[in-house]
Formats: C-alpha cells, structure tokens, sequence
DNA sequence: CATGAATGAGCTTTCATTCAT
DNA sequence: CATGAATGAAAGCTCATTCAT
C-alpha cells in the first residue's frame, strides 16, 4: 500500500516536473504560471506546492535532473570509449542523443545559459558549465600530448570552437527550426570537419 | 525654439529606450515591468505610452535600433575592407566593437536569440538572422573561388564555426563573466587560430 | 462539515452577486469598478476572480439570474391562473412583485435594454425581451379568439401599448423616484384602464 | 478675417459635438473616451478642452441642444395645430421626425433617461421629462373638456400609455433593430388604435 | 486656436503563495 | 496527498485633465 503511494506520489511529481519542463522550455520560465502548469497537470495549486517549495525551487530540480542526464550521456558516448576519434565522434554524438531524447530539456537547458534566473541558480549553472568546460580543455590538453592536436594550437580557442559550434548547430535547430543542423548527415561532416581542420 | 522642444523630445524618448534596453538587458524581458522602466527614467507611466505603443513595440523599436547599428558596424569593419583577410579580421572586429560600445544592445541580442518573445518580434529575428548567415556564407563561397578556403572544406559547416566560436565568446564575457573572452589578445589568438585551421 | 464550506463557499459568491447588482443597478455597469465591488464586499479582487472569470461574466450571470427570476414569477402570477382577466392582473401583478421584491434587479434589468453592453450580452437580452413580447402576442390572439380582444385591434400595438405602459411606469417608479407610479392603488386604475379601453 | 476664424471655430466646435453625440449615442457615455471622440474628430485633446470644460460640460451642452431640437419640433408639430385629433397627430410625428432626422440626438435622448450620469445632469432631464410630462397632462385635461376623452377615463394613466407607448416604440426601432417600429404605416395604425380606444 | 508632452489616479486582470480542511 | 477558497502585490494599460508654447 505505502508503495503504491509511492508510485502515485512519485508519478504525480513527475507528471509536474515534465509539463514544466516542457512549458519553461518552450514559453520560458517567467512566461509560466503555476495555474498554467497546474492546469496543463490537471492538479491543483496547492499539490505542486506540496513537492516544490516555490517556483525558484521547481526550477532549480529541474535544472539538476537535466544536468544528470547530460552526465549520463557524457559518460556512456564519451568516457567509455579509448580511441581519441571516437571520444570526438562522442562528444557529438552525446549533444545529439540529448537533442533527440530530451528535446525539452536541451532547449530548456540553452534558455537557462542566458535567461535571467534567480542568483543561486545562475551560479550553480556557471559552475556545471565551467566544470564540463575544463574537462574538455583537459582533454584536448591530453590530445596534445597524443599528437592529436597541433604543438601550436591554442586549446582555449579550440575549446570555444567546439561548443561554441555544437551550440550554434543547436540553436539553429530549436530556435530557427533548422531540422537539418543536427541531422545525421551533417554532424558527420563537422565531425569530417573537425578531422581535417581542427585535429591531426 | 522648435529645436529646443524636439531635443527634449527627443531626449526623453531617448532615455526611455536606453534605460529599457539596459533593463532588458540585464534582467530579460518578462522580468522587467514598465512601472520599473518609467521609475528609472523618471517620468510617469503614460509618458513611456505616448512614445511606445505598447512594451512589445518598444522591444521592437528596440530590436530594430540595435540591429542598424549592428549594421553599421559590419560596414563600417567589412564592406569597405578589399582584402580578404581584412575582411575576416573585421568580422571578429566588429562583434568586439559592438560589445565595447553597445553592451546592453549586444547583450540584449544575444538575449533575444534564445528568450520567450512574442510571435511576430520572434520572426524578425530569424529574418534578421538569416540574412546575415547568409550574407557570410556568400562570403566564405566568394573565398573559396579566391582560394582562401579549401575546394574540399563545408561552407555551412564553416560559417557555423564563425559565428558559434564568436557567440560563445560573447557568452563567456557576458554570462560567464569571462571578461579575457573579448579581449584584443583572446581575438588575435582567434584569428591566428581561424588563419591557421579554417583559411588558406 | 462539507456542507458548511458549501454554505460559505455560496454565501461569498452570492455576496459578490448581490453587491454587485445593487452596484450596477444604482450606478451603472461602466461605472463600478471590480475594487469598488471587492470593498463592498469585503473580499480581495482574486477572490471575485475566482468566482467569476472576468466582469462581463459576472453582468452575465446577473443577467441570466434576474432573468429567471422574472421567469419564476410570470409563471406563478400568469401561467398558472386560468380566468383570462385574471391573467391580465397577473402581468401587472409580476411586475410589481418584482419591482418590489428585486428592486435592483429590475433596476438593473430596465438600465441593460438601453445600456451599452457587450455584444453578445446584448444579443442574450434581446434573445429574451423577443421571446417574452412573442408570448404576450400569442396570450392577445389567444383573447381575440375568445372575444376578450376586439377582432379588428391591432395586436402588435395592443403588446408594445402594454409593455410600453408597464415600462413608463416602472421608470417614473425608479428612475424619477415617483412612488406612487407602482402603488397598488394606481395598478389597480391601469388594471381598471386596459378593462375599459383595451379589452371587452 | 475675423468671421472666417468665428466659422472655424464653429465648425470644430460643431463637429467635436456631432462626433460626440453619435459616440455617446451609440457607445454610452462612460464607455466613450475623450481621445475616442479627439480621434475621430481629428483634432488634439487640448482643442476639446478649449471650448468645453470638461466631458461632463460636453454631455450638458449636447442635452441642452438636444432638447432644444425636441421643443422645437413640438412647437411645430403640436403648438401649430388647431384641430385636435391633428395635434394628437402631431404627437407621434414629432417623435417620428425627432427619431428620423436626429437619430443619435434620440438614442442618446433615451440612453439618458436610465443611464448613470452625474447628479446635475440627472435633475435637469427629470425637469425637463417632468415638465414634457406636465404639459401633455394639461393638453389631455383639455381634451376632456372638449369631450375628446372620457370623464372617466384616468388622465395620468392615459398619458403614461402614450407616452410609454411611443418610447417603446422607439425602443424598438433602436435597440431591437425592429425597423418597422417607426414605419409610418405603423405609426399610422397607432393612431388609429388611440383614436379607437383612447379618444372618442 | 491648436499642439506635443506630461501627469496622478485608476482600470481590469494575473501573479506566486497559503490557509483550513 | 489533495482540494477549494482566499490573499497582497503587482502586472500592463488607459482615463480625464493640464501645462507651456
């Protein structure tokens, strides 16, 4: 019986947490009103506020659970692998998996970079971001060493090359409705394109 | 006389569309209210009624506004340029401008691409950015017939990297902070690095 | 225990109700303010909200609600009598309950046929009013057929001759503050007129 | 040049008081706006200013105007008569022209009867309803003497028939859109039927 | 005689949030 | 675990009116 409360439990919360997700990701987060989300559940007000303190907190659950999947999949399509080219290949192909599978959250997630959210939001958010940016400073500084990238190549600016590229390819698809940026065929020509210009 | 009373005119249309740009810019759209901007500019809310229809029209009179100087600049850094790899230095010459002089506009730019704005403001904005995506990817096409760009090397894929690479250096200095991001030795080392990689 | 939240729950709604017929009756719709209702009251404005959509809305179930009472009565005082004089009475006779029993109502009722209101509210009011007129023309053919109603009388002025009459009366009653317009003594003398002039 | 510039003046005075009239006719006059009726005039807002105090001197004015039209139809189409029945003719005529050559002044004419408006506006139309009022009781106690209309016959009754009779009339040509209301072949049979069962 | 610019007060409506049940 | 009912604060916007020119 207790677990089956659980069940409710959690399936309400989670019905809440994804038409939020949805709603923020594509009104954005000051546009959304509880009533609109309540609605949208077909719960009352007072429900969402038994799971979540306030709206702030909504989000910022939000934000976590959207980062874990974005780890999850760093994990399974990038660090599992041992060639160098493959990680790259990874690195790309992780962006696409989140792209297909949680279209709301990537599109949510781009929102946030620049969004205007609370403070302590904001900081949590420069720090994954800083952190998942060191790590693939790291590891274009190892591919240095492997002879993968140029002596002379400047890993910062080949950092902010690669995301700044796999971004713009994103946004191209959610914001301009490009479908073709972050097609199958083209991801395999930026991955061409990264072989030929970007690595050795 | 009449000069006098156009320059006040003027003067308080002017101010109240900086200060909402500056608003906007550094706390989005939704979240700044028009008490706000009348109580920063100074006057009551009806004045900020008789320039601007409504808020939407003064984002689009906004928009508008930041977008011709943004046009300005890109003639003034890469049309009246004839070499080529003047050209590219303007390109990255001019975004640097435009953050310099135009933060809030720039910032608000950025903003924009990515924030919950209403339908028709939403579709000036792809136009807008459209055409200048095409407008370089004519000039990447116009390279490759001069041979500065590989016979071999994806054009869309190319114009992406530009403007990703330059988008995410914007966001580091303006989101992250990152003030090393824009600055004349982080954009010489972006040159050399698109001299070297991307060009010939 | 439901059944007290049930009671209070219709005790603030019909408060709103009542107060704001009162309201509209005296002052005019346009007039009175959703704040001026909400003191009134004793309530805060989300609270009205919540009970009604939006103040249209709430003239619009005023509508419907004076207008079944209205229905109520003609029933009681028309319908239900056999004798056709005594029916006569009757028509007099409702009018009067309810100028007396819902003096705002009326009021109110009287103010909506020449007031501005929105559109498809007029067209509800004018929906009645036609229906209410139809069924007194077919009670005065009916008394044509029964030789109450002289054969060569003009039905369609014998109706508005009546409603017109009742209408002024109701009128000096409310609007020129004649309280003597709807005694019973004077009701008795219209009832003695249409005997003599109108009815045979 | 002086009479050039009083033309003018009359002129604008003359059209902010026809567009008025016609908006408070059809619109109500609180729903009216001092910049709707600027607007549709074509001039500013401190122009109406200048030759009317304040929106609620507007309304007086144009009640005064109004009513000045109406005494002067009756004088010409009552006070001329001689005969009688003629002048009881004369009654409905007036009103039928008054509704046909001045269709806002009337509308607005009713409207006012019920509508809200400010006290001293109110008082004044009570007079001069009461006063019309008077005036039609006399010509009625006339009629008597003359042996037009019954001993017995109620006179304050009578007269709220006709009077009634005609509004409601009217009501219906302007609210209801029953544009055979006031068809002279209607108004015809009204006549008729007062002739037949209110005078003898 | 007319205009552009400005104002204080007020409008209807919605927000995020909370209470008792 | 969920509901109906309520709230203070604030939103965007418009009102009648006035000033200097």
């Amino acid at each position: 019986m207790a677990q089956k409360k659980e069940a409710i439990h959690q399936d309400t919360k989670n019905r809440i947490f994804m038409t939020a997700a949805q709603l923020f990701a594509t009104e954005g987060y000051d546009r959304v009103s509880i009533r609109q989300i309540c609605e949208a559940v077909g719960v009352g007000k007072p429900t969402l506020y038994y799971y979540f303190k306030d709206k702030e907190t909504l989000l910022h659950e939000l934000i976590n659970y959207s980062w874990s999947i974005s780890e999850d999949l760093i994990e399974k399509y990038i660090e599992n692998k041992s060639d160098y080219f493959e990680q790259i290949r990874g690195i790309i192909q992780a962006r696409k998996i989140f792209a297909e599978k949680y279209p709301f959250f990537i599109r949510f997630f781009i929102m946030l970079n620049i969004m205007s959210v609370p403070e302590n939001i904001r900081s949590a958010l420069i720090q994954y971001t800083t952190n998942l940016f060191t790590e693939l400073v790291r590891f274009l500084q190892n591919g240095q060493k492997l002879g993968h990238v140029a002596e002379e190549t400047d890993i910062f600016i080949l950092a902010n090359t690669m995301v700044g590229t796999l971004n713009q390819l994103l946004m191209r698809h959610f914001f301009l409705d490009d479908k073709d940026a972050m097609s199958d065929e083209n991801l395999s020509k930026l991955y061409q394109f990264w072989k030929n210009h970007l690595f050795q």
